[in-house]
DNA sequence: ACTCAATTTCGAAAAATATGGAAATAGTGT
DNA sequence: ACACTATTTCCATATTTTTCGAAATTGAGT
């Protein structure tokens, strides 16, 4: 993953209202969520809600499917792993750093 | 950790300078570096690496810690674990979530 | 074609962020 | 106290983000 992408996916995830959608959307599971149930969870104009989400598509860490006049949005779960993964390489926060951040608990 | 926290680390590590700042904090190790060698690095006015090693710290993904008249920065690797679990729990990536993610690897 | 419901785009205002030059401050050694 | 270096704060500006009402669009059913 490249630094620009992995910047844009956690400028994405930055904000309060989106991590909050994307934590619904992850929630909902597979069967994913329509944009208006979301709009009911979040309570937030649609307009804005719809900004939101367009972010968090256009940075791939969300995925719709039109089924009839609704739109189902799901979490992208290899997205997110990629970030994940990002992060814990360059940041040295996995099992093989463990040693440093034990130490760095310590 | 509350969202609002996770929020703003992402954020912080959302920008590319500051991400590649944290980068360069990570592979520094647990001797640090100083402002100044982070400077030389980033090649950034002064000014403007100190509003983001700010938000770096004020975020708690970095400390510091002084010794003479330099300022070593160091990344703060339990506060990136902690937003690494953040995101694992909440966002469904880790081991505990390995069916729902292969299938959508699939 | 018409209508209804769901969602997006347009347009515009307020707020926050990013950037950096210049001045101020902090810390150490003399 | 002074000089020197390292870093931050002050200040201002350009840009980006956030927000949302109103209008436009999309898609399905009639």
């Amino acid at each position: 993953m490249k630094l620009e992408k992995a910047a844009s996916q956690l400028e994405a995830l930055g904000n309060p209202t989106r991590l909050q959608l994307y934590r619904i959307l992850v929630r909902a599971g597979d069967d994913g969520l329509a944009v208006g149930s979301v709009q009911g969870k979040l309570d937030i104009p649609s307009s804005t809600l719809s900004h939101h989400l367009k972010r968090l598509v256009d940075t791939g860490l969300v995925t719709q499917e039109r089924q009839a006049t609704t739109l189902i949005c799901r979490a992208n779960y290899p997205g997110m792993n990629a970030l994940i993964g990002y992060l814990a390489d360059e940041c040295c926060a996995d099992a093989a750093c463990a040693p440093a951040v034990g130490k760095a608990l310590a």
